[in-house]
DNA sequence: GGGAAAAGTTGCCCTGAGTGCAAACATGCA
DNA sequence: TGCATGTTTGCACTCAGGGCAACTTTTCCC
């Protein structure tokens, strides 16, 4: 079945590749799976290795630990925000761009497995220190996706401070925008509850971009997004 | 020696509690220094143990991990933040207590173990990631430092969503001067070094709190600092 | 196709983290 | 002094993590 055939060098999937990726791909499904039914915590590397039909020691070549397969996922998902920052338009505003990718993350099928673990991750300090490691190195790509975005046109020389402040507030804003939705949703997701989740990242982007000029005066108890969170009519 | 003394609980500095207190930072102290001599990751518990004069089993009784040791410096460190930010009066503007709080810390004395455990976390993903963890609480505190002042007085009901993304932000921009200036100081603890640190942390300050309206074009190689960083004459 | 080389898997075995338990020890209090 | 309570320690056990060498699979080349 087509050896290496040197006509087709774009997609290479040497039957190697495919048992590694179909390994690794195992192994998470067996951790999540595990993660699920026993609750973070209450299995081993041995069970992960017996549920993925795989030997101990071979987990650890793909590995290094538990929390290493289980953050891939999160992973994954961060990625796919990068991903989508990179597509934006190079000349449009850093924080509309940062908006436009959140927002494209609020779709069942991406945000499904991070709410699962925030849910799973909520009561356990080794799920949570492993997020919040995914974020950090969220925040280190979208620098470094940034920088390239302003090396490459523009003419603008990013100062370091600039672009680390607010690539970190960036994230912070979309972390804060699913601690919040969690807490109100708790990770449901309805259409409701993603179109939730959507607006308050746009809000909390808006916030940023106003610099958060003043807290809208009692709006704690609302229930899912008016649009109405500090558009900065008039700043104090 | 003054026995228990019904009359003075105020400082109840029992002999047990003197004892602990004493383990916890010969503990610390010899952790600290095994990093220092012999670099993130190159000792075991059982060194610090030695080291401490104290068995193994006793370290597990005041931490969980090396990390933890360790990680209680950087907390002493943040700590000093949050104590300074609560100490601002109530009616100032978060920003402003956040910035007044950040530059108290631009101290030697305050200073001299973060940039330590900075230098030697930069090579160590385990040193890294406990630092990591430090910021995170220190962000969980200062949302609630920042509740507990809103809902003491100006009888501003604060939203969530506000509450978090700023402090969040907050954060991630103190963060960003610090790892700028490390970048740029290496850590060094002179006084030229130290107000470069300040300046710093209140142009991300600043930054923030003009919603990073624009970067500022070409100061990529300012040196220190000359206060000119986005003090947002007029916004967007 | 056949065989050697490269890459991947596994078992074995070691060090070290982390924890429960019970005995020894220190402190507080009457 | 003697008892109650809190702290330290040694012991034993489970599990993480990784080096090493034997073994299996895939690839490459003749």
């Amino acid at each position: 079945m087509m050896p290496p055939a040197s006509d087709a060098p774009a997609e290479v999937t040497s039957r190697r590749e495919l048992n590694k990726a179909a390994t690794r791909l195992a192994i998470t499904d067996a951790a999540l799976g595990l993660l699920r039914s026993q609750g973070p915590g209450n299995f081993t590397v041995e069970d992960i290795a017996d549920a993925a039909g795989i030997s101990r020691r071979t987990f650890f070549n793909y590995f290094g630990s538990t929390e290493a397969a289980i953050a891939a996922v999160t992973f994954g998902f961060l990625d796919k925000a990068l991903q989508q920052f990179r597509l934006r338009p190079a000349g449009e505003p850093f924080l509309e761009s940062a908006r436009a990718a959140l927002v494209e993350l609020a779709d069942p099928m991406t945000v499904a497995p991070l709410a699962e673990l925030y849910s799973l991750g909520q009561a356990n300090p080794q799920l949570s220190r492993s997020e919040l490691e995914a974020w950090d190195h969220c925040t280190a790509e979208i620098i470094s996706a940034a920088r390239e975005r302003a090396g490459a046109g523009s003419g603008v020389e990013l100062d370091e401070l600039y672009l680390r402040a607010l690539a970190g507030s960036v994230i912070s804003c979309g972390k804060a925008a699913m601690d919040v939705w969690f807490a109100r949703c708790g990770g449901s997701l309805t259409p409701e509850s993603l179109s939730t989740l959507r607006q308050l990242l746009i809000d909390s982007m808006s916030m940023l971009g106003s610099g958060f000029s003043r807290p809208d005066t009692v709006q704690a108890a609302r229930p899912a997004g008016n649009s109405t969170a500090t558009p900065s009519p008039d700043r104090h």
